[in-house]
DNA sequence: ACTCACAGCGCC
DNA sequence: AGGGCGCTGTGAGT
């Protein structure tokens, strides 16, 4: 376990905590139901049947008092008030909580916990009804907004208490209510980010993709270069039907050609001597392009000059976001030059650097990591207290440690690190050790990783000495996926608490963007809502990206750096960890880094 | 026609 | 014996 108790006094109060709305959900002819309660989730005031219209006045005027807006699900209620004009400062997203705290070590003996499966297990985010991707934030109907109609009225406010009395019943309750917290703020931005989309120059994309590939032809067509190469590939292997597509007929041909080989996995493919591999692997990469980026991508997902994925906050184990459509968070280099800031406007891209280890660093204590991270690139820190040779050969180990590698390099550089930053290591070791026993393990704030399913149990049971069924083969077979259970907890712990604090770092971002005007003149057309101030539109992980008018670059950059710092301090407290940023305003995502 | 697993590769 | 994903095309199954 993380849990050094370190930090308690980052757990700073809410400001208006006894201002809570709840929205129970919808009645069967379509009214919202809305009851006002106290921070014990009790109700202050009868509920309220508003109609839409009434409900949007409700929270424009409430939100004056910062609330925190109690509902089921953000990601299908959020975007029917952003398409109307209104943005909420604070949520709280049952489902999300929910989710976490069934989970969670921390509330194990809750009765959230220990309840049979119920409609709030229903896991994430529900599919949209429309298959039509922007459907959802055009076109909002009410018939098919998804909203339950006519829940058990007082489902919503039970588990809403359900809730808090697992937190506070909890030996962590700071921490899983900045979790719950910082969760529910990530709905909202994820809400908002779709909303507001991914600045996308078609022109130059096209453009881009016409350098590559040539012209664009119809679907079905290989584009003259990739045809090129095709006809390359099939003359080197000297076979002319050869279809480069077919992994199963490539591996063949490449084999009557003389190459002996089991895969056509690119690394594969390069440590191999004949003229037909360097046209393959350029067609390989062209043709990747063209599939997941190319012509029919732009067409389907690019909106009036945006990109608008889905973001699926907790759609990772480890509670890292997930996307749904359009591959948001593969976004490739190669195309990142059509992301284009509007006329007037910047993109102030920032990123984390060594976000991971710097996170293990504060997990564990270990106060020679934190200090090789100092003000400086933490790889290169580690360089210079003399514990490897190069930045690679650091970065390769860290890397090894927090993955779980035993072999090659990482593998060799291994035990200088642990010399060097025992306490590090021995959290990863520790972790890993868990995973190999079938426990949990939890990260900083308080979200567990899932206990193995029963076939991993039966197995495990299996191969236990003295089992009288117990063969060599099963003794491997369990030793083997223990160990695999072990490298996922291990970086489930510092994955997922670095997940945490993006989403400290975001939440925190977009508080203090709000309070930045945009300057006169600088409007452009599109001004639904928030879009005409500074805005995240990006999220990568570790990773995010503001669209702004230039003339607030330097100020939002400013935010950028403050929130990497209150990011750090919520999770870690005083203990001396540097959270250091790449930050780069620029006109073009490319030009970042 | 539709579903599914897999290979392969993109991102962190 | 390297963690987490999503997406596409292929090819096999129904």
């Amino acid at each position: 376990m993380p849990g050094e108790t370190r930090g308690a006094r980052r757990c700073r109060p809410h400001r208006a905590e006894w201002n809570v709305y709840l929205l129970a959900g919808r009645t069967g002819n379509g009214e919202f139901l809305v009851v006002p309660l106290d921070s014990t989730g009790l109700e202050t005031a009868p509920a309220r049947r508003l109609s839409f219209a009434e409900f949007l006045g409700e929270v424009v005027a409430a939100e004056q008092g910062l609330p925190r807006w109690v509902w089921e699900d953000t990601s299908r209620l959020y975007p029917l008030l952003l398409a109307a004009g209104v943005r909420v400062q604070r949520g709280h997203d049952l489902r999300l909580c929910h989710a976490i705290l069934r989970q969670s070590a921390l509330t194990s003996t809750s009765e959230l916990a220990t309840a049979a499966p119920s409609r709030w297990d229903s896991g994430p985010a529900a599919q949209p009804e429309a298959p039509e991707p922007h459907s959802t934030l055009f076109d909002l109907g009410f018939a098919d907004d998804g909203l339950d109609e006519d829940p058990a009225e007082d489902d919503a406010q039970a588990e809403f208490r359900r809730q808090l009395t697992a937190v506070a019943a909890s030996a962590e309750p700071g921490r899983l209510r900045l979790l719950l917290a910082a969760e529910s703020a990530g709905a909202l931005i994820a809400a908002e980010m779709q909303f507001a989309g991914l600045p996308w120059c078609t022109e130059v994309h096209d453009r881009l993709l016409t350098r590559e590939l040539g012209p664009r032809v119809a679907p079905g067509l290989r584009p003259e270069r990739l045809e090129d190469l095709a006809r390359r590939i099939r003359l080197e292997l000297g076979d002319p039907q050869v279809n480069p597509d077919s992994q199963q007929d490539l591996l063949r041909a490449l084999q009557r050609a003389g190459l002996t080989m089991s895969s056509t996995r690119a690394w594969e493919l390069q440590k191999l001597e004949h003229p037909a591999i360097a046209p393959l692997l350029e067609y390989k990469k062209l043709a990747r392009l063209l599939s997941a980026n190319g012509w029919y991508w732009m067409d389907t997902w690019i909106v009036d000059g945006r990109f608008h994925p889905e973001y699926v906050p907790g759609g990772v184990v480890t509670g890292r976001w997930a996307t749904r459509g359009g591959g948001a968070l593969q976004l490739p280099r190669q195309v990142r030059g059509a992301v284009i800031a509007d006329d007037g406007w910047k993109l102030v891209v920032a990123d984390a650097a060594q976000l991971e280890p710097r996170i293990l660093a504060a997990l564990s204590a270990d106060t020679a990591m934190a200090t090789a991270g100092r003000g400086t690139d933490l790889y290169a820190g580690i360089v210079a207290s003399g514990v490897v040779e190069t930045r690679d050969h650091a970065k390769v180990a860290m890397l090894g440690a927090m993955y779980g590698a035993t072999t090659g390099e990482s593998g060799r550089l291994l035990p200088r690190l642990a010399r060097a930053y025992p306490r590090a290591l021995g959290l990863t070791e520790t972790a890993a050790r868990a995973g190999e026993r079938g426990e949990a393990v939890t990260t900083r704030l308080g979200r567990s990783s899932p206990r193995p399913g029963e076939s991993w149990l039966a197995t495990q049971a299996q191969a236990q000495a003295y089992h009288p069924g117990a063969t060599d083969a099963d003794e491997r077979r369990a030793r083997s996926q223990a160990r695999d259970w072990g490298r996922f907890t291990r970086n489930f712990i510092v994955q997922g608490s670095a997940a945490e604090w993006a989403l400290c770092w975001m939440a925190e971002i977009r508080r203090e963007l709000r309070l930045l005007q945009a300057p006169e003149g600088t409007v452009p057309g599109r001004s639904p809502v928030f879009t005409h101030a500074p805005h995240l539109v990006f999220f990568l992980h570790d990773e995010v990206i503001v669209h702004t008018p230039a003339g607030l670059a330097e100020e939002v950059e400013q935010i950028v750096v403050r929130a990497a710092a209150t990011a750090g301090r919520h999770l870690f407290g005083d203990f001396p960890v540097d959270f250091l940023l790449t930050v780069a305003t620029v006109d073009s995502y490319d030009q970042a880094k």
